[in-house]
DNA sequence: ACCTTATTCTATCGGAT
DNA sequence: ATCCGGTAGAATAAGGT
């Protein structure tokens, strides 16, 4: 709801004014001039809650809670008197207890603050924002209530929180970015990425063929119709099951591709492969399979295309 | 920890207009 | 020269034993 307008109003760098270009492919804003990585999606530019109103209970003070610090950055002792706070001995005992029991866990602790500094160090040479940071150490958090961190080195563990917080937002990066960047190999990363996975029940989604399609279409200046017919075509293929295991971009494109022909608005392959960010190889194999399997004759010669079924 | 499978990419060439 | 189709080999990701 709020999402689509504050991606309308980002359009210059907030660490260096510089200007931004689109990525499509990894579906991210990155930096011209600093490299700094906005990710158009979880970058909240609003302004700090503040409610004046009659109880000013909503009200926020001092820094906002963060995953990243250990004790969630609360960072005052909280005194035993519970007096003087009328009606509020409830959240402070609460507050003493969180307190207590941090401190009771300290080994756990010592691992978490390390792992907190990894995690912060392979983000910011990277270029993560620092959603992308906090999420890691969440994660963390839980893998290491999960025991999942047995056996494994706090490092490996680290790299892999930020990959997997990377995959849940759709900022994709390689395992081999993670390994140059943490010094922990690949395979380890994959294999801690699949345990953790499992046991956290992470849910890592990869993004619809369809969500891609309105914004292809406006760039490459592609009427409303093509659109349409494009995300037609990918629901037909979500039928025929021709979309699972394949990248999502390059159905998108093979789906637009088609939809040109049917609509008259003849795009080449080079084009569009430019735009969505795959290669021409991988739009010829995704439409060659989507227009055999839906009956749709494309005479590249003449220009046009016969739909046989439907 | 090693091996297998599936997908995509790069590079490249040939055919058609 | 431009566009499309096809292919080989490497890289990547994910899963299984």
């Amino acid at each position: 709801m709020d999402k689509e307008r504050i991606i309308e109003e980002i359009n210059e760098c907030p660490e260096c004014g510089g200007s931004l270009e689109k990525d499509l492919k990894h579906g991210e804003t990155i930096c011209n001039n600093c490299g700094l990585v906005v990710e158009e999606e979880i970058i909240d530019s609003r302004p700090e809650k503040r409610i004046f109103d009659s109880n000013e209970e909503k009200m926020q003070h001092g820094l906002p809670m963060t995953p990243i610090l250990h004790d969630k950055g609360l960072g005052t002792i909280i005194g035993h008197k519970n007096k003087g706070c009328s009606g509020k001995s409830i959240e402070i005992y609460r507050l003493k207890r969180t307190q207590r029991r941090s401190t009771f866990n300290r080994s756990r602790e010592r691992n978490f603050a390390i792992a907190s500094t990894e995690i912060s160090r392979i983000c910011s040479s990277l270029g993560l924002p620092r959603t992308i940071r906090e999420r890691a150490s969440t994660i963390y958090s839980k893998a290491l209530t999960k025991n999942i961190t047995q056996g494994r080195s706090i490092m490996s563990v680290a790299a892999t929180t930020v990959y997997a917080a990377c995959k849940e937002y759709n900022i994709n990066r390689t395992l081999t970015e993670i390994e140059k960047n943490s010094g922990v190999a690949c395979r380890e990363i994959g294999r801690n990425f699949r345990e953790i996975r499992k046991r956290l029940k992470l849910k890592i989604v990869p993004p619809s063929p369809k969500s891609y399609i309105p914004r292809f279409c406006s760039e490459m200046k592609l009427s409303q119709k093509v659109s349409d017919k494009a995300i037609e075509i990918v629901n037909q293929a979500l039928k025929k099951d021709l979309v699972d295991g394949r990248d999502p971009a390059g159905i998108a494109g093979a789906s637009i591709y088609i939809a040109t022909f049917i609509c008259g608005e003849i795009l080449i392959q080079r084009k569009i492969a430019r735009v969505v960010g795959v290669t021409e190889v991988t739009i010829r194999n995704r439409y060659h399979e989507i227009s055999d399997r839906l009956g749709i004759d494309i005479d590249i010669n003449n220009r046009n295309a016969n739909i046989k079924g439907v």
